[in-house]
DNA sequence: TGACATAAGATGTATATACACCTAAAAAGA
DNA sequence: TCTTTTTAGGTGTATATACATCTTATGTCA
């Protein structure tokens, strides 16, 4: 009889895990945008908040982090960094709980300065893995999020 | 002629961003699966780790990170903790360089108790997004996952 | 062999993430 | 109205992430 490896048998299929899959890419595909993006002074967490409030902009955390699918208290941080750097400013809302979030004119340069160098990014992305299978690969990643959010 | 919105035109097509896309999707399905996982003590990135090490300890953390897709000094945090609780140990390798990293029987033993409720969350994903579907995304994300990390 | 380059790991620093908990304000009900 | 519940936001704490840089060990090659 062949002798037992000391590891577990019968072990969860990690290899097909949802959240290992996609955390893995998602680390990867970070690290490859923020090479990228370097040149233009932000990195993609903030370049990516600074371009969705440039849209939305008056909005409230509770929105915005919804909208990022982001904890509200980590938008609280992240938006902490881009006060602290003028790139965005705060005014009270009618319900006096709300702070509403704009983006600044200094945002809105950065965002100019920086659009380049994600184009890039993206093109190169785009190109190597196909438009159209993105576009098909995109309505997975938001039916996943559909479905994990879903209360049931 | 309409007044111009404050915020800017051209704008990136930030809502096609693969970065984002991805990172939003982990961002959510980390906290579906970190919710299931509570009641067995480990969060999703500590079960992984342990899981992973589990099969290929002893191992190099070089090359864990790498079949992790993660920087060494991530690892190398994550690890500590990991050490701190003694989930693993280090012994040195015949290069004196590289610490070969190992679960212990602490690991397997919260593996095992974590596993049904990680079986749980990934059944109830499946049974929602679809076996066969899940199946071609991650093939979709181990593309991904080559064309970003491909020197050219 | 000796000089240089490369590789493995750790550390300093900074950002990113979220849970538990707290405060204040608004909403809902009695 | 007044009590209760819900909601928006912030804080304390802990983990997760990675770049720049340092140290040490290995590999390369003249």
């Amino acid at each position: 009889m062949a002798p037992q490896t000391p590891t577990s048998q019968n072990q969860p299929a990690l290899g097909e895990c949802a959240c290992m899959n996609l955390r893995k890419t998602a680390r990867l595909i970070a690290q490859f945008y923020d090479q990228r993006l370097q040149p233009g002074g932000l990195r993609n967490t903030q370049f990516t908040l600074l371009v969705v409030l440039d849209h939305l902009s008056p909005v409230s955390i509770k929105n915005l982090a919804d909208h990022m699918g982001m904890d509200r208290t980590t938008l609280t941080r992240n938006l902490r960094l881009l006060e602290r750097d003028n790139y965005i400013t705060a005014q009270p809302g009618k319900d006096a709980r709300v702070r509403m979030i704009s983006a600044t004119g200094k945002a809105r340069v950065a965002i100019k300065e920086t659009q380049p160098y994600w184009q890039k990014a993206q093109g190169e992305f785009l190109q190597k893995f196909g438009e159209e299978r993105w576009t098909e690969m995109r309505e997975d990643l938001t039916e996943i999020s559909r479905i994990v959010t879903s209360q049931d």
